[in-house]
DNA sequence: GATTCTATCTCGCTG
DNA sequence: CAGCGAGGTAGAATC
């Protein structure tokens, strides 16, 4: 399709038709928001969802080069000769806009989708598998509470060691590096605060594996490591 | 059926060609590799690139609702009269399937893109913000390196203030919770356990704002913010 | 290759 | 709405 009125017609003729839009062409995009953009010319695949997605693909990469989240309010223009698709947010205030020099084809298709994605082994699945079989974790450990609220917020498990000591667990699904020590270390920190009593609390990162900085951070705070795989 | 035989026709033509191919139709899913998913029947939109990018798009949202990186093989089978996608890749090992009850449309575009992206109000540019006025952080304020190692990693900024104290500053380009505290604590931690001498060494989170939780650890570990924003 | 950190991260959940 | 944390995060820079 050559001619940019008539691709800009079916356009919008797709979005109020709810349908998903793709338009493959020469373009140039703009972006103005939490950050803002330039890309010169190139060929990119278009596509806008009928909940107001917008995604620019290149031929490379699994990330869009530009995009606007769900929400966005899409409108096909005509400007300078050329299809203009003008994309727009609130909170924060976006803008993307997409100038085709020219339109290869534009493509719209009515979609139904009533599929729920299911997923295994995440980290609900690793909790779950260590709820199951607390020894996982160590002989003797009693979980009592998932999602137990501190200060520094929820702990994904805590419990108790066969000596009465409370005992903090942080689950990762995959290997871990220093951020996971700084986030157990500050429900430790919080829970020791908040227990007058001088209960010992101990806390225990549970993932397949650490990195090695983050196996001394968890040496110097004084906390502990188990390996253990998510199920499946 | 004849259908699906000329669809898989046409997708292995496009791979082979170095196109980025687009498939629309009903389709079911199945991923295994890090975890692992499966998906029933719904209309997708399948892109697939010349680098060997997979996309699953829904009409709803910025992400895929699978996916495969760049680098996989992809090749168009016929499964039981079905046009079937099979995506694979090694490390980690990881496959996508694609089965097409039926296929809507299958379009193959030839891509030049030679465009780079430019981004602004990045962290960089508010590191040259930081560097080019050394007093928004406060007066007095030298800068003497950028990305200095310590032994929790690289420093944003690191230098001295107006009473010869080392400064630690960590930059965040938007607001910040917990973790950016935890970061920078990590780093001042580490630079008075390698500082022999009694050298002072101040933290400072240079960031638009601060969540309530970071600011209560901010006061906690004795670490100071700095209101400031990304140019531009 | 592994590690670390940024990102217009997105997404879901909770208060 | 904001905050907080998970994610098959992806991507880049560095070692």
């Amino acid at each position: 399709m050559d001619d940019a009125s008539a691709a800009r017609e079916a356009v919008e003729a797709g979005l109020d038709a709810g349908e998903l839009v793709t338009v493959f062409g020469r373009c140039r995009v703009d972006y103005d928001g939490r950050a803002s953009s330039e890309l010169g010319p190139g060929d990119r695949l278009l596509v806008l969802k009928p909940d107001g997605t917008a995604l620019v693909h290149t031929d490379e990469g699994h990330q869009p080069v530009n995009w606007q989240p769900p929400g966005c309010d899409h409108e096909a223009r005509l400007t300078d000769g050329e299809l203009h698709v003008h994309s727009v947010r609130t909170t924060p205030e976006e803008t993307l806009d997409v100038y085709f020099a020219s339109v290869a084809a534009v493509n719209r298709y009515a979609v139904t989708d009533d599929s729920e994605l299911s997923v295994s082994g995440t980290e609900a699945d690793l909790r779950e598998h260590v709820l199951e079989s607390p020894s996982l974790v160590e002989a003797g450990f009693e979980p009592r509470a998932t999602e137990r609220e501190t200060a520094a917020g929820a702990v994904d498990i805590y419990g108790v060691d066969a000596d009465g000591n409370a005992v903090v667990v942080e689950l990762k699904r995959r290997r871990v590096g220093p951020d996971a020590v700084g986030q157990l270390d500050r429900y430790v920190t919080a829970l020791r605060r908040e227990s007058h009593d001088g209960t010992t609390v101990r806390g225990i990162l549970v993932a397949p594996s650490v990195t090695e900085r983050a196996s001394e951070l968890l040496a110097e705070q004084g906390l502990e490591f188990v390996a253990l795989e998510p199920p499946e």
